[in-house]
DNA sequence: TATTGTTATACTCTATAACTATA
DNA sequence: TATAGTTATAGAGTATAACAATA
């Protein structure tokens, strides 16, 4: 369409700054998840593969607070991630209701191809800014998800 | 969960600057979203309504390219506005295919309560930073918009 | 009884594609 | 033929709730 032409947002959308983080927070991680994607991985399953790639103990349970999803969707997460042969489940020993979560030879071979993507797309959203500036954004952000407790490991 | 014990994002995630800027963008547009479902809206069906109000010719097609949706997904979100009786779908007389969208009375009245409230969770989450910091933050931010072109109304 | 995890079900959202009406 | 809009269909993603096994 022709530039002149586009609908422009609604003035009152843009004096919000939730618009702008929203904006470029789309842009960012919509360009991940595509190429994500042609790895045949979504963004939740990468999340739950690095998670667990971390080396500390993780659980179903344990990912679904830290995801801020319910279990029963976490399962579902894990399903796929298991029948790509990425992560295996085995019985606690000490506690035979868990599952442990692991990474097979398959997922540690496959987590640096996928860090690289992750780390490119960063540098090609962010790469825009100079060091400076970068370290501005990350201080204001952080100071937001600091002051209200943000938590979540955002996933969608 | 104990916060000594709950899990940890994995050290990467946290490296990147698209990680800070999708954990605020979640729990802002997410607290909006909650709120707005107590109106009974959803945050797409409120970015419509206020390009509809924005006084200029609006179409289908103009709000789908504005928003970044299929004109599938649009005639779904008018069908939704238009039944709680927020706008009105006229045929163009210049072009008997064109639907002119338009506010209805009621949907002028809704308005500026909705208004109100996406002012109140802007300000709640980022009146935490001062004006100098709000400025910033905005700067870097259009900056980003700026030079990667973004155009599209977040919605999601 | 409480907890871990899975499964069954339903719902929301959106895209793709087929279709109608108009140009 | 091309365009505006709608409708039909399907898929992804997630929540809720019921369930099984274990503590």
């Amino acid at each position: 369409m022709d530039p002149a032409t586009a609908i422009q947002p609604a003035p009152v959308l843009e004096t919000h700054l939730g618009y702008w983080v929203r904006l470029v927070s789309n842009h960012v991680s919509g360009a991940f998840a595509r190429e994500l994607q042609e790895q045949g991985l979504s963004v939740a399953e990468w999340v739950a593969l690095n998670q667990i790639g971390k080396g500390a103990t993780v659980t179903p349970a344990g990912l679904a607070d830290a995801m801020g999803m319910t279990r029963g969707a976490i399962s579902k997460v894990l399903d796929k991630l298991q029948s790509k042969g990425l992560i295996s489940r085995a019985t606690s020993q000490e506690d035979n209701r868990v599952q442990l979560l692991a990474l097979t030879r398959q997922g540690k071979r496959a987590l640096p191809e996928l860090t690289t993507i992750a780390d490119g797309n960063d540098e090609y959203f962010f790469g825009a800014l100079d060091a400076n500036e970068r370290a501005t954004l990350r201080a204001l952000l952080k100071k937001l998800a600091n002051i209200h407790q943000m938590h979540n490991i955002p996933v969608d």
